[in-house]
DNA sequence: ATCGACCCAACGAATCGTCC
DNA sequence: GGACGATTCGTTGGGTCGAT
């Protein structure tokens, strides 16, 4: 073991030892630390400054661990491992792992690195999951970020952190300029902070101001809007007052908050006053609206910037912020504000409830065309159906008006007529005849006016010169009698009297048809119809039945 | 529907300048 | 000299979008 008193050693920030040989030089011994792939290199024995004397750390070493020369003192590599370096093996590192889990385990406490043992953090998690922590290598998120700082290395000088020189802080005049532009704008992401940040910068040269970035004017503002309430009797200051306003418009013109009364109370309550409690729980309003500024850019666009000149033609700063507050904390516009703010309220449930009615009559529209259609459908089947009646009834009487004898007798079928006869009359009280047709129609014609009993012989029949010689003997003939064919008999008026015993008529007349039925011998019933008038309603058809004359009934 | 890359906002920590 | 404010950095969570 060396003499402490002697060595001189420092440890770099990646755990690299050195020592100071005695041409004054720092030369690297031990396992470099990043490749220490070698487990050889691994010692027991303490391996950190605790056990070294006060002067074994000088920093900054005079040669500069940053400008490591090649061990040149001993001709041993400075990646050899254990090497004869006259230096206590005590000395000689682990890598990091290793040392700290070695010291862990004998209850010894890690060496604090150099590098960066200014920082005060303690990393500790946020309980919130936010805030910053300490980066690791081992940590796979921001692969982006961390590449570009592992590839630039260390050595990159890196912008120096916290408050620009020069900075100056806020001043009233900038913070009301930035309101106003503020309140122009309404920004609703990077673009329209952006524009302010053009804006007020313009205006910073005029005023010879300093000119802030957009993202400081960005972070002023939104640090005023996140501004809790003081505690005791505070009062809540013009910009913070005037940043809660802009700020509540901006949520009115990102348009995705929900319209509930209860919210809209909220807002307006958290936002127009502070008070004296000092409950800790109540969150600024601008946390509260945080979902209300999500994803509305496309809205952004349809709200032009208004010309910034109208708001430089001011007056001056502090009369301006004068009024502002003699403005904010007037009960006359408190009030026109609340009523405002209620009228909106009251138009928007107007509107919902104009929407509902409208709705509702929609549907009650769509029900009254559903059933007009449903009318208009039995309306047609009724037509058609009254059509289909007129036309059969049209039919059925064009059928009467062909085969009228066949639909009123209700018989079979006549059989054909009987060729006419010729007959020769023999009167009892003297006097013949001679005819041609048959005896019935013959007694029909002359009955009434030769009363008188008479015989019939027919006059081809073979026997008729025998019955003539002999004088008649009296056989009226018996064979059916014809219908037709009566050769005397001009009128369509037929008789019938086979064995039925009654007679038909038909008269053709084109407006009063009739039907006659005569039943031998008391029943006469006359078939008649109406007007036959195809413009009038369907006509009826009447029976006329009367015991020795007619009577009218409506079939 | 799921997953990964990417973007953005918010937040806290650290640092340093300004102001009283 | 201390309090306060401005600025930067790093991290986290949530959202969007395209690929699968």
């Amino acid at each position: 073991m060396s003499q402490p008193n002697e060595i001189r050693t420092w440890i770099d920030a990646s755990g690299q030892p050195h020592y100071l040989d005695d041409n004054g030089r720092w030369v690297p011994f031990g396992p470099r630390v990043q490749p220490a792939p070698g487990g050889g290199q691994q010692l027991p024995g303490p391996t950190n400054g605790q056990t070294m004397p006060p002067n074994t750390f000088v920093f900054p070493p005079t040669a500069g661990p940053n400008d490591p020369t090649p061990n040149t003192h001993s001709g041993v590599s400075a990646n050899a491992g254990p090497s004869n370096i006259p230096i206590d093996p005590a000395l000689v590192p682990l890598p990091e792992s290793d040392s700290v889990d070695a010291a862990r385990i004998r209850g010894d406490i890690p060496v604090p690195k150099v590098a960066g043992s200014r920082r005060t953090t303690t990393s500790k998690p946020d309980p919130k999951g936010k805030g910053k922590q300490r980066r690791t290598v081992d940590e796979g998120k921001n692969k982006r970020k961390r590449e570009e700082i592992e590839e630039s290395g260390d050595e990159e000088p890196k912008k120096v952190k916290g408050r620009s020189k020069g900075a100056a802080n806020y001043r009233d005049d900038e913070i009301a300029e930035m309101l106003d532009l503020v309140e122009d704008v309404l920004p609703l992401g990077a673009k329209g902070w952006k524009v302010i940040g053009d804006k007020h910068r313009e205006w910073a040269r005029d005023n010879r101001r300093a000119e802030r970035s957009d993202k400081s004017l960005e972070l002023k503002y939104k640090a005023l809007v996140r501004t809790t309430k003081p505690t005791g009797d505070g009062e809540i200051p013009w910009d913070v007052d005037r940043a809660l306003d802009i700020e509540r418009e901006i949520v009115d013109k990102s348009g995705v908050r929900k319209l509930e009364d209860e919210d809209i109370i909220d807002l307006d309550d958290e936002a127009s006053t502070i008070s004296d409690n000092d409950d800790d729980d109540e969150r600024p309003p601008a946390k509260k609206q945080k979902p209300a500024v999500a994803r509305a850019v496309a809205i952004k666009v349809d709200t032009p910037l208004p010309p910034v000149t109208t708001r430089r033609s001011r007056g001056p700063a502090g009369l301006d912020v004068l009024n502002r507050l003699s403005q904010n904390f007037d009960p006359a516009v408190q009030a026109a504000r609340e009523n405002e703010r209620t009228a909106r309220s009251l138009q928007a449930s107007q509107i919902q409830t104009l929407s509902t009615q409208i709705r509702d009559l929609n549907s009650t529209v769509t029900s009254l065309r559903t059933q007009l259609l449903e009318s208009e459908r039995h309306r047609h089947e009724a037509e058609r159906r009254a059509d289909r009646v007129e036309q059969q009834l049209h039919m059925e009487e064009m059928f009467r008006r062909v085969s009228g004898r066949r639909e009123i007798s209700y018989e079979r079928p006549p059989p054909p007529p009987p060729p006419p006869e010729r007959y020769h009359v023999r009167y009892r009280d003297g006097g013949e005849a001679r005819f041609y047709g048959h005896p019935e129609d013959f007694d029909s014609g002359h009955s009434a006016s030769t009363p008188s009993p008479r015989q019939y012989l027919r006059m081809d029949s073979p026997s008729y010169e025998t019955q003539l010689a002999a004088g008649f003997p009296g056989h009226p003939p018996t064979r059916p009698a014809p219908q037709s064919h009566s050769h005397h008999s001009h009128s369509r008026r037929r008789a019938n009297t086979r064995n039925s015993g009654f007679t038909l008529a038909v008269s053709p007349s084109r407006h009063h048809p009739r039907i006659t039925l005569s039943v031998t011998p008391t029943t006469t019933r006359t078939v008649s119809r109406g007007d036959v008038n195809d413009e009038e309603a369907p006509p009826a058809l009447h029976i006329d039945a009367s015991e020795e004359g007619t009577k009218e009934d409506e079939v």
